[in-house]
Order: C-alpha cells, then structure tokens, then sequence
DNA sequence: CCCGAATTTGAGAATTATTTTCAATTTCTA
DNA sequence: TAGAAATTGAAAATAATTCTCAAATTCGGG
C-alpha cells in the first residue's frame, strides 16, 4: 500500500514539531488540529500511525481518562532513554552512553533487553524538588 | 472519613493476591468480580483507591483503549524497580541495590530523582528474546 | 494536462470505558 | 441495638475512541 502525502499529514507535523516534547491529549490534539482544517478521524488515525512508527509514544496518564501521547522529535530518541518530571512535565532526553549503561547492566544482570522506546522513567527534575518538597 | 470493612474489599483483595503480577483490565476485572458478588462501579472504586494508595499501578496498554493495571503484592515493591516483558507480560522485580544504583545514577549526572512506584522499565525477558527473534 | 485507480479524509453514528448519582444497604461505635 | 457515617450497585451520564462509507484527494501514466 503506497502513502500518499496530504495536506493534513503536514499540517499535523508541522504542529507536533512546534511542540515537540510537550504531552498532549488526542481529545485536546483532535480540537486544536480542527482549527487548521483537519479533523477529529484523522488526528487519530495520523497519530495511531505516528506511535506504530514510533515517533509519537503513548503514556498512562495521571488520574482521569484518556492518554497522553508525546511527540519525540524524530532525530535520535530511539538509541536513548527519556525521564519526565512528574512535577512540570519536562522531558529530558538522556544520554547515550548513559542509556546505554543502563541497557547493559540490565542484560548483565537480568538477561533482560530493555526497549527504549517503550520506557520512559518517572521522577522530578531538580527544579521540581525544590519547588514541591512535599 | 472512617475506612469501613467490607465484604467486597476482602473479596476483591483477596483476587487480587492470588493474581498478583498479573495484568489486568478494569472491564475485565469487574466482569470477574461480578461473579463473586462485587458491582462493576465498586471494583472501579476500590482499585482508583488502590492506585493511590499505590499497591496497584495503572499502565498505558499498547494498542486499544483502556488501562492494564497490575497488583504488585505489599511488601517492598515501593523501594525497587519493575521490569515488564513485552512478550509475556511478566513482571520482574529488580533487586534493591541495583534500583538504588540507578537511581544514584540518575541523581548524580542528572539531578534527577527518580520515582520508583511510577516507573516500569519495558523490555523482553530471557525466554521471549529466544522466542520471538522478530 | 487529464484520467483513473488507489488512498485518504471527515461527518456522524456506534462502541466502549469510566464516572456519577442516589436510594438502599452495610458497618461500626456507643 | 440504634443511629450516624460509609459503602454499595443499578442505571444513567459522560467522555474517549473507533467505525463507516461516500466524497475528495493524490499521483503515475498516457
């Protein structure tokens, strides 16, 4: 089956890009697409698609119903691990070699391969810390 | 507000010890429980508290809608890191030292406190990295 | 440049998951 | 055992996601 390019996959795209990083609902997602002529059907099939080729990735949210999906920058976030502060929602991308570590000592230890992609590992940025030492 | 005994709080834990680690889904859970004389909208209930008293942990589920959620028995799962195998689903508890050193690691280099309860570390056990070389 | 086959879109209907409501029931303390 | 407080569950309400299919769009070849 061959893709054909649209104006909406574009459309969705360029938006993603512009907020790269940032967590989204497909409900909020879908609204504010509609606002640039896209609609609701296809913000989540473009996106279902999206997570499949694993550019967009799909979390458990806080409470309350729905996902939250993230888009992550194309480049090079599939060789390396993400953390997400559970306080203000920033991502930060982990490096390399660090991810790597973490990889090896897993299958070291745990004969178990960690999938990148998949993980993202919870916690609280620095400023977060200081912030709500509750 | 005083926390009453009930009838279905045992039924329901009780369930959930004999199938601890296990993954589930609300809807199917309160199916089950339906069967045991629990209502659909109290397994609900009892789980959304068992979340935040944090013995049970809401995942996104690949693919579909609705949650996998999983009862991680008692004991000290709160002080160490969860490894889910995508293949089988099983979950394998990491040893205490070694989810200290991560989240050592994750402190130093990144001023990043990681939040163990929260975090699931995905990945393929032993057995499925053999099975499913794809 | 235009045609036609293949793909994609979107409006709305259909599903399904989850939450809410509230009267009836149960728990527990005195 | 009475009565206040908490809990339950059936059904309704809400919300998220998927489906349907006719109409629109894409793109390669003539």
């Amino acid at each position: 089956m061959k893709e054909y390019r649209t104006e909406q996959k574009t459309e969705l795209l360029s938006y993603l890009s512009a907020h790269a990083d940032r967590a989204f609902t497909l409900s909020e997602l879908a609204k504010e697409m509609e606002k640039h002529g896209v609609g609701k059907s296809t913000v989540y099939r473009l996106v279902a698609g999206l997570c499949e080729s694993g550019s967009v990735r799909r979390y458990a949210r806080e409470g309350g119903r729905g996902y939250t999906y993230r888009y992550l920058q194309g480049h090079t976030c599939s060789e390396h691990l993400h953390l997400e502060c559970l306080g203000c929602g920033r991502v930060i991308h982990l490096g390399r070699e660090q991810s790597a570590l973490f990889e090896r000592t897993l299958r070291e230890s745990n004969e178990f391969a960690l999938d990148d992609c998949r993980t993202l590992l919870y916690g609280r940025c620095r400023a977060c810390q200081k912030g709500e030492k509750a």
